[in-house]
RNA sequence: GGGUGAAUAGCGAAGUGGCCAAACGCGGCUGACUGUAAAUCAGCUCUUAAUUGUUCGGUGGUUCGAAUCCAUCUUCACCCA
C-alpha cells in the first residue's frame, strides 16, 4: 500500500506521517524538494535523528547542497525506493509539501533522458521574442505557458529541442493516473487561519533553534549560487548579510514568505490530485483499513 | 499662545481644476503549474448583478466641473514662545 500525506507546511505532516507509520508498521519516503539536501536542516524542517530511529526513512538528507537536484531524478529515485519497499510488500507513507515531485514520481510522466542543451542564444531575447520563438518550435504550448514566464518558456524550448516531441504529444501519451496500484492521497486539511498561526509560532522555533546560524553559516561556506538556498528561511538571509535588513525583518519575511507557500500549495494540492482531505490520523486507519 | 507643513482606498505613496474610483509599491485574495517547484508566473483587490453607488480628515463655499481653489473646524508633525 501508498499511502500519500501531504498538506501545507504547517499542517503537521511530518510528525502524523511518524505515528502513522508505526501504527501500520511502515517507512516514510520523502516528498518534499529541499528536504532531499544535506546540511539544510533547520530551514527545512528535517525531520530529527530521533524521529528518523523510530522509523525508516527514504530520500531524506542525501544529496550534497552544492548539487542541483530535481523533478527528474526524484523520480527516478522515488521509483527505486519504492521497487524495493513494495517488493518486500513494506506499506510505505509517501509525506512532502512538493506537489509536482509526488505526482511526476507516482504518476505516468514522461521525462526523457535529455541532452545538454545550450540556451545562450535564447537568453538574450527579451520575453516577448522568446516566447514567440517558442511558439514556433512547439505550437501546441499556446496557452499552457505564459509568456511572461520566461523560466517555463525556456524549459519548454529546451524540452522541446532536446525530445524533438510536441509538449501536446507527450501529454497525449500520459494517461494521468498513478502507476501503482493501491495509492491513496491523503491531505491534511486546516484551517487557513490556524495554519498561518502554526507557520509563524514554526518559523520562531526555528530561530530559537538556531535558523540565523545555520543559514548564514551555510551561505558564508558556499557562497549564494545554490540552488538549494531558495529555500525559504535561507534565501532571505542575504540581505540581511549584506545589512540591507534587520534580523527581525529578514524573520517576518521568512514567516510571510511561507504563508505564501501555503497558499500555493493549497492550489496544487486542490487541483492536481484527487485528495481524501481529513482532520485526524483516525480517519486515515478507519479509511484504509477497509 | 504664535508660525509652518501634513491629512488620499488595509498600509506606504503619487496626483495640485475636467482624460480620477484615483498611478505605483507593499500586504491580501484567486489561479496556473510535466526537468529551477520552498522555484516561476498570471488575474483580482472602495462598492454593485451592472456602463450602479459612495469616496481623497469634517463642514460650508467658489466653479459648468473640485482629491486638487477659498473659508472654517479637527487631528498629527515640526519650529518659535
Amino acid at each position: 500500500m501508498i499511502i500519500v500525506l501531504i498538506g501545507a507546511t504547517g499542517t503537521g505532516k511530518s510528525k502524523l506521517a511518524i505515528s502513522l507509520a508505526q501504527k501500520i508498521d511502515g517507512v516514510i519516503i520523502n516528498g518534499d524538494a529541499f528536504q532531499v539536501y544535506e546540511e539544510l536542516n533547520i530551514a527545512t524542517a528535517k525531520p530529527s535523528e530521533e524521529d528518523r530511529m523510530k522509523v525508516p526513512h527514504f530520500l531524506f538528507d542525501f544529496i550534497p547542497l552544492t548539487s542541483s537536484y530535481n523533478v527528474k531524478e526524484y523520480q527516478q529515485d522515488l521509483r527505486g525506493e519504492l521497487a524495493e519497499l513494495l517488493k518486500q510488500n513494506r506499506n510505505v507513507i509517501i509525506a512532502g509539501g512538493t506537489g509536482l515531485y509526488i505526482k511526476a514520481g507516482l504518476f505516468d510522466y514522461q521525462l526523457k533522458e535529455e541532452e545538454d542543451i545550450d540556451l545562450s542564444e535564447f537568453e538574450k531575447l527579451n520575453n516577448e521574442e522568446l516566447y514567440k520563438k517558442l511558439l514556433e518550435l512547439d505550437p501546441s504550448v499556446e496557452g499552457f505557458v505564459h509568456p511572461n514566464n520566461r523560466i517555463r518558456v525556456l524549459r519548454a524550448i529546451k524540452r522541446y529541442l532536446s525530445s524533438n516531441t510536441q509538449y501536446k504529444d507527450i501529454i497525449k501519451s500520459q494517461s494521468n493516473k498513478p502507476i501503482y496500484d493501491n495509492v491513496k492521497i491523503f491531505g491534511i486539511e486546516s484551517e487557513r487561519e490556524i495554519n498561518y498561526e502554526n507557520v509563524n509560532k514554526r518559523v520562531d522555533q526555528m530561530v530559537k533553534d538556531g535558523l540565523v546560524e545555520e543559514s548564514t553559516s551555510l551561505i558564508r561556506k558556499y557562497g549564494r549560487d545554490v540552488g538549494a538556498f531558495k529555500a525559504i528561511g535561507v534565501k532571505e538571509f542575504f540581505d540581511y548579510l549584506d545589512g540591507k535588513s534587520s534580523l527581525e525583518e529578514t524573520i517576518e519575511l521568512i514567516k510571510k514568505n511561507t504563508r505564501n507557500y501555503v497558499k500555493r500549495q493549497n492550489t496544487f494540492f486542490k487541483h492536481q490530485f484527487e485528495v481524501t482531505w481529513i482532520k485526524e490520523e483516525s480517519e486515515i486507519l478507519e479509511l484504509i483499513s477497509k
